[in-house]
Formats: C-alpha cells, structure tokens, sequence
DNA sequence: GCAAAAGTGTAACAATTGTGACACTCTTTG
DNA sequence: CAAAGAGTGTCACAATTGTTACACTTTTGC
C-alpha cells in the first residue's frame, strides 16, 4: 500500500503485509498539504496520529512579537507531534507549517489506540517513539541553556562532527541556524566570525572544518 | 504494602491488593538515599524504573563552570526519569541529587517491561507518564525560548496564578526561582524590582498579589 | 534565644547580545 | 542569461544581562 510505512519507526520488525492489514483494519485518511500552509497552531488540541509520507514539515514557537525558533523538521516516515497525542495536556506545543508539498496519513485517537492493543510489537516502538522525542526535547533544553552563543556554537559542532574527516556538513543556513539556536542572525555571524580568527575552525557555506577540536571542546569545559 | 504507590500516576485505576500483588509478582529493592547525595550523574545509563516513595529529589543540569539550572523537583510517588528508561538514548539528561532524605522502589528495567505487558492499565498510565514529560519538556521550551528576564517573569506568574484571588504563592525563592529561569539572581531581582516600580505586582516574600494584570500580559503580547 | 547559614536588595561596572542598516554574493527561476 | 530572492559579512549603537561586592534581613539548627 505505502511501502514507505514500513520505514516508520511505529512499524519496525513488521513485514509490509502486516503493515498492510493493520492499515486496512482501521480508519484512516491521506491528507494533502501544500506550501507555507500552517497545518496546526500551538495550542490546538491533538487528535489524530499522523505519519508523514511525503513534503517536509517543521515545528516552530512563534512568539507574539513574531520571533521565532524553530524546534525541528520533520520528514517521512516520521510520526508527527507522537508525544503529544496522549498525556495530561494533548495540545500542539508549537506552529506547524509546511516546508516542501507532500502528504500524511491520518488517524484518528481512537483508531490509533486501537491499532496500538492489536499489536505489541507496534505499541512497543510507540513508546520507544516517545521516548525519543522526550529525549530530543531534553537536548534542546542542554542547547538553549548555553548561554553564550560560542558555547552553542560549539555544542553544536561537536554534536554534529563526523570524527574521521573533522568536517561538518551543514545542514541548515545561517539563518537556519541562529533560528534552531534562539539567537539573531547578525550576532551569530559576528561570533562565528571571531572564532574563525580564533583559529577554531573555518566555516564555508556548508562546510565547517575543524581545525583544533581541543579548542573547541575547551569553550564547553570552562 | 506500600500504601503511597496506589497514588503513584503509574498504578491509576488498581486496587490496593492489585498493586501489592502486582509489586510481589515483580523483582524489586528499595533503595535508601540521604541529603546532598548524587544519586546519578548526567550522562549515565538509565537501568531501572524507580518511584519516589518518600522524600525529594531534583534534576539539575551542571555545566563544567559550576552553573546549574533547575529542571524539574520530584515529589512522592512520582516516577524518576520515567522518559529516559526507553527509547534511542536511555540516559540521565541531568544530575539527580537529593533534596530531602527518603527512599525509593527499584525495579530492573528488564522486570519492568514484564510488569507493564502483564497489565494493560499500568502499561496505558506509563504511556500517559511518558508523554506528559515530553509535555512538561516542551512548556520548559517554551519558557526558556521567552528571551527577556520580564517575560520570563509574566509567564511565570500568569502559569501560577489563582485567577480568583490574584495572588501567586510562590514554593521558590529569589534564588531558587534564577536558577529554574535559568538567569542570575541579581538580575531577577532588579527586574522584579522595576516590575514593582511600574505597579505590576507587589513581591513580598512567598506571597505576590498582582495589581495590573493586563499589564502583567502586555509583557508577553508585544 | 542566639549564632550561623541562607536569602534579599542594591549598586557600579563589564560583557554579551540584539537592532537596523547596507553592500555584497549566491542561488533560483522564468 | 537576467532579475529577483535569499543568504552573508559587517558596522555602530542600544539594550539587556551578568559579575562582584556588601550591607541587611530572615530562617534554621542547636
């Protein structure tokens, strides 16, 4: 049906008819989204599961003066707001708005819950999906309790390091970045710019290389 | 057996005799702590699922220079580090210290999952557990994204306010409440000190009385 | 009830970050 | 390939917060 499903992290160790019939045995819908649409607002009441079979997503606060911090992107096939559909407080913690065009399937709470008692193997990697996400959300907490922008910086880098090479492959822009760190665009540019004539590392488009990784890791150890 | 666990939020809906039969079925120690202790450093593994019996702890992240912000206060029968027992990264995300002396039920991360596929009710409270920590991360979110110490302040307050009597009885002081706002103490202080002067609220001691709530909101909404 | 410890108010000053602006470069797209 | 849009480097200046210090008050523990 979806092959992409068998991806998912909900359907690990299942095979792709298993996926199939548990799909076929409960209520669901495809839904389409299309660019810059705000599919929810912070604060709206979660009520379906939603997995993401194709576009791309992000999660972002936005405060009422229009800042905004961008919490993560998400891309197929991964579940979307999955803490957030069970617990005390069952609200959207943040804006979610369309990156790129795609779909998602859609089901409800409690065709979900369901489908989770008709499968342990399924209600297993749902909590391990839980799981997760409340440990992502912890490593955001470290992230923003950095207080310097150098300290983030390099927490940052050594997060994202591939070890063999010393080479970071940026992902985001700078742009992008001051928004996943809470910080405004010109103080990042400025402080990547002192740590370049610091001799930390040399920061190209989307190349970041280390060069004394001690010096890095010593703006964290002080 | 132990009468406080059948109002622990993991053995919602149990009879008493269905708890104590339940715990007897299940290997387990209790484990005594005393103050000031570290009961498990950031970093290292999570192996156990452990439920507050008596006494109080608290989850603090460090940095290497000694700074520390609060994350959350655990109080009985609360689950410890319920959110990081599974999922990708099964570690303490902060210092678990002790507030007050106590104790706690130790059940072995392998015996716990058998309790949780035995019952379907105490599986179902632990997803509910699970996802309200993810719940209560992101509110911390939230609140450490609001960029002035003013805003912080509001937040604070409008999320602890009795709506009937508009006064807040605070359970921090000064100092407590910098290191959970994740700003120093000095610094609170003078902003609540201006906040004072501007005729938001009077701060004395334990008690705040908000005297323009309107303009304790304008602080958020601009 | 008294001494010690913890918490509070406040000040001057230093450090960091944000703001707004502008020129420039790179990428996208018609 | 040209124009538009998005991203980058940098600046001067403003605003906010942190640091350190010290006197004072309240709470705690014996």
């Amino acid at each position: 049906m979806f092959e992409i499903l068998k991806d998912s992290p909900l359907f690990r160790g299942l095979e792709q008819n298993e996926v199939d019939t548990l799909i076929n045995n409960t209520l669901h819908q495809i839904k389409q989204f299309s660019n810059k649409e705000v599919l929810a607002f912070s604060g709206e009441k979660v009520e379906k599961a939603m997995i993401l079979l194709e576009g791309k997503l992000q999660g972002e606060m936005v405060d009422l003066a229009g800042n905004s911090l961008k919490i993560e992107e998400i891309e197929p096939p991964q579940m979307v707001a999955a803490a957030f559909l069970y617990g005390p407080q069952s609200v959207f913690p943040v804006n979610l708005s369309v990156l790129i065009n795609g779909k998602m399937l859609v089901i409800y709470k409690k065709d979900f819950t369901k489908m989770l008692s008709d499968d342990q193997r399924v209600l297993n990697n749902y909590l391990n999906i839980v799981s997760g996400k409340a440990q992502f959300l912890s490593r955001k907490i470290t992230f923003l309790s950095f207080k310097t922008i150098k300290e983030k910086i390099a927490y940052f880098l050594l997060q994202n390091l591939n070890k063999d090479t010393n080479i970071i492959q940026m992902n985001h822009s700078q742009k992008g970045l001051a928004e996943l760190l809470g910080v405004a665009r010109p103080s990042l540019a400025r402080t990547i710019s002192e740590m370049e004539s610091d001799r930390l590392f040399l920061w190209k488009r989307n190349l970041v290389t280390i060069l004394d990784i001690k010096a890095v890791q010593a703006v964290l150890g002080k």
